[in-house]
DNA sequence: GTGGCATAGCTTTTT
DNA sequence: GCTATGCCAC
């Protein structure tokens, strides 16, 4: 690279930054905490802190920074050699944990797997699916033991590091010990596949750095700085990585107590109190500036996360304007909220002229997208759904890549399964039950019997005619990585001579020409990876890539397209215009039937949601809302009310959107006028409340963050109204309970009742012969 | 062994 | 309301 004449020097590096920001990229060797708050500037901190380094001398490579998510590490990479144009060299490592992770376990081995190089990541689906043969090889029934809550509780157990031995020792009955038992046989599997999951890149790394004295000296002398961002956000894990590699103590570490939101994936908040008890002497710095919000947002996200109590008081503040007040729209059903925010967003678009990449809708759960994507669509507005549907965990997508995971680790075995039942060959599961043992028999592994000839004859006719054929495409493809093939090559080889693609494209259903569709983007891709790297792309390479994007890295956004995300999605990013949407209690804080609720972690998801937001925020929750077919009414999220009045300006759907609505408003202001005070005055069991004044009855502007007074029915038994959530009943057989959803009207009507026993029981209203019980 | 249909269960968040 | 699973018929 030529050197240019316009060098920034130290100059550029330190101008425009405020005296904390100053400190934190002028402090030289040790520790150092930076508790960044949310707008604080605390990327420019870190990007001009790494660019001060290579200035003063430091060689780039020596520089080690992680990001969240690779999106993040790309971002951070390009303003560092922006930052650092005319240098020689830029190539800071950025990265995140688990990618850094796989890189160095494909270069040092695997420990646990032997010091293997060629393992395999697995995703959430892969291990769903391997817990589900640990449930099998155990006789434990799927149905009692939910693969997915006991996939949840082996993470769990490895982010706290401990390995089955040790959460059989921990375990605390009959359950808690069959899941150290399930627990044990995961780790087996995983091992005979040479599999690792996500938590295994982490659990591995420490092994690897602890065990081999010679590779934790060699990476600590490389990398002489370490930066991890979101510190607030590591697990235990992934602490003593960096602690380990940055013994020599030069760890710079970024976060903000207030900003942890994942907790429920081993997250530690610890880990930012305890850094400055390991770090004796460390420098901590505060950036306590907010450059980002108007005074309003920040004030109400400060008030908010103020009802915090496992904090440090951080104080914020803004020289931004006041800017406008705080929507907050009370609408009766979630299609009205959708409505309200689509007509909102096509104006902000139309008069405002903002981008609609600066505008982003945020909800609690995924689920609440769908309304709001119905309405962009119908009003033609592009968007982008970040996280949804991942494109690589898609059915045929996964089913395609398993085939190359097959050439990356033949030990694989689900990947060999899957690739030899796609598209369908004739050879069922005890077909391969019996080329297994075959396998077993004569000291082979699945993948090598299915090109074995000998192995090959335990199965016979139209199952031995497909066998071969995989087998055949199976050598074929073997032999193009072995020369090194371009990987677009190998996946084309794949989808021609499967014929996977070709009952897709004559189905009659549009969603299998959609998969189609994904097939040829995944090939897109291979191509893409292969002219990065030149000829043809690494094939480990390739899927560690795919296996370790986020959402937020593997979703097409842009200018041009409004962003619909979860709250934990919106981490790190901000907007001009936000909305979020679904604020009720009990979707916000989200409540779950068996595990506790954090509040506080959920107070703080709200508080990330509220600062991503630069000019504009609007607050929807909707009096009833449309969830898992159920019809649910709700009351406004209590962290509402934690948000000062005065900040807020209340109003309905209409009024916000508009005045050429004024005259339907005020129709329906009319119509609350005349309900408000059955709805306030009433003492709870006597308000009228059937399932249809329910929907018409909406909470007003004004008593909306009053809790409304619980909807009970109306005197009498139950003919086709008269019931309503929270109603307490008595059924003959089952006894008392309370109505928790309702859904259907007239005879068709169906209840969710849940009794007392701690049944619940979905029946028709109609026949299921209700009394209405006292309370 | 496969594909169709019914039904149960589900949705918290993600590397 | 959707989908993943389970059961049944071919």
């Amino acid at each position: 690279m030529s050197a240019s004449l316009e060098r920034p020097g130290a100059d550029a590096i330190l101008s425009d930054l405020n005296p904390s920001q100053r400190e934190a990229v002028e402090h030289g060797d040790g520790p150092l905490l930076v508790v960044a708050g949310p707008g604080s500037g605390k990327t420019r901190v870190i990007t001009r802190r790494v660019a001060r380094l290579v200035r003063a001398g430091v060689r780039p490579w020596r520089v080690l920074a992680i990001t969240f998510t690779n999106k993040a590490a790309g971002e951070m990479r390009e303003r560092i050699a922006r930052l650092l144009e005319g240098e020689r060299e830029t190539n800071v490592y950025v990265s995140t944990f688990h990618s850094f992770c796989a890189r160095m376990l494909r270069r040092y081995g695997a420990p646990s797997r032997g010091f293997a190089q060629d393992y395999t990541i697995y995703d959430e689906d892969d291990q769903r699916a391997a817990v589900r043969q640990a449930l099998a090889e155990a006789n434990l029934e799927a149905k009692q033991w939910k693969p997915g809550s006991v996939l949840s509780e082996i993470s769990a157990a490895k982010n706290r590091m401990e390995g089955p031995d040790e959460r059989d020792q921990q375990a605390i009955g009959y359950a808690d010990r069959t899941i150290a038992r399930v627990y044990r046989i995961y780790e087996r599997l995983l091992a005979e596949w040479k599999a690792l999951d996500f938590d295994d890149l982490l659990l591995e790394m420490v092994k690897l750095l602890r065990e081999r004295e010679d590779v934790r000296a060699e990476l600590a002398d490389r990398f002489r700085y370490v930066l991890v961002d979101e510190f607030q956000d590591t697990n235990r894990p992934q602490y003593e990585i960096a602690r380990m590699i940055a013994a020599h103590g030069n760890l710079c570490v970024v976060g903000d107590v207030d900003q942890s939101v994942y907790g429920w994936r081993g997250a530690d908040i610890g880990n930012i109190l305890e850094f400055e008890r390991d770090h004796p002497g460390c420098r901590v710095v505060r950036l306590e500036t907010n450059y980002r919000s108007t005074k309003r947002i920040l004030e109400a996200a400060c008030s908010l996360i103020a009802h915090n109590v496992r904090r440090i008081e951080n104080p914020l503040s803004t020289p931004n304007e006041e800017g406008e007040a705080l929507r907050l729209v009370a609408c009766l059903n979630d299609d009205e909220e959708a409505r309200f925010v689509a007509r909102s967003i096509e104006r902000t678009i139309r008069e405002d002229d903002v981008a609609p990449g600066e505008i982003a809708v945020f909800y609690r759960t995924n689920a609440l997208s769908r309304k709001v994507e119905q309405e962009l669509l119908a009003r033609g507005i592009a968007y982008a759904v970040i996280g949804a549907l991942a494109f690589y965990e898609r059915k045929e997508v996964k089913d395609v890549l398993a085939y190359l995971r097959i050439l990356g680790n033949p030990g694989d075995e689900p990947s060999v399964i899957r690739a030899l039942h796609s598209p369908p060959r004739g050879v069922g599961a005890t077909s391969v039950e019996k080329l297994r043992a075959r396998a077993k028999e004569r000291g082979l592994t699945l993948a090598q019997a299915t090109v074995d000839p000998e192995a090959q004859t335990a199965l016979a006719g139209k199952a031995l005619r497909g066998l071969k054929e995989f087998g055949e495409l199976l050598e074929t493809i073997s032999l193009l990585a072995a020369q090194r093939a371009p990987l677009r090559q190998m996946l084309d080889e794949i989808v021609d001579r499967s014929r996977y693609t070709d009952a897709l494209r004559e189905s009659r259903d549009p969603q299998d020409r959609a998969r189609v569709e994904n097939v040829h983007a995944l090939l897109d891709a291979a191509e893409e990876f292969d002219r990065q790297q030149g000829h043809a792309g690494d094939l480990r390479e390739f899927l560690d890539h795919i296996a370790l994007l986020t959402d937020v890295d593997r979703t097409r956004t842009g200018p041009d397209r409004v962003n619909l995300m979860t709250f934990h999605a919106a981490k790190g990013l901000e907007f001009d215009e936000v909305y979020m949407i679904g604020l009720e209690e009990g979707m916000l804080p989200l409540v779950r039937e068996l595990e506790a609720q954090d509040l506080e972690e959920e107070r703080r998801l709200c508080y990330v949601a509220i600062t991503r937001a630069r000019k504009r925020l609007s607050l929807t929750y909707a009096r009833v809302r449309r969830y898992f077919g159920m019809d649910r009414t709700g009351r406004p999220s209590s962290f509402l009310s934690e948000i000062p009045d005065g900040l807020l300006e209340r109003g309905s759907p209409e009024i916000a959107y508009g005045p050429s609505d004024r005259l339907k408003a005020y129709a329906r202001l009319d119509g609350w006028a005349r309900e408000r005070p059955a709805l306030a005055a009433a003492p709870a069991p006597a308000a009228p409340a059937s399932a249809r004044a329910d929907r018409a009855s909406g909470a007003g502007p004004d008593p909306a963050l009053r809790p409304l007074p619980s909807y009970a029915p109306s005197a009498g038994g139950f003919g086709d109204a008269g019931l309503s959530q929270g109603t307490r009943v008595e059924h003959p057989h089952f006894g008392a309970g309370e109505i928790v959803g309702l859904r259907g009207h007239g005879l068709a009507q169906r209840v969710k009742v849940r009794f007392d026993s701690g049944a619940e029981k979905e029946l028709v209203a109609h026949y299921a012969n209700l009394r209405r019980a006292a309370p």
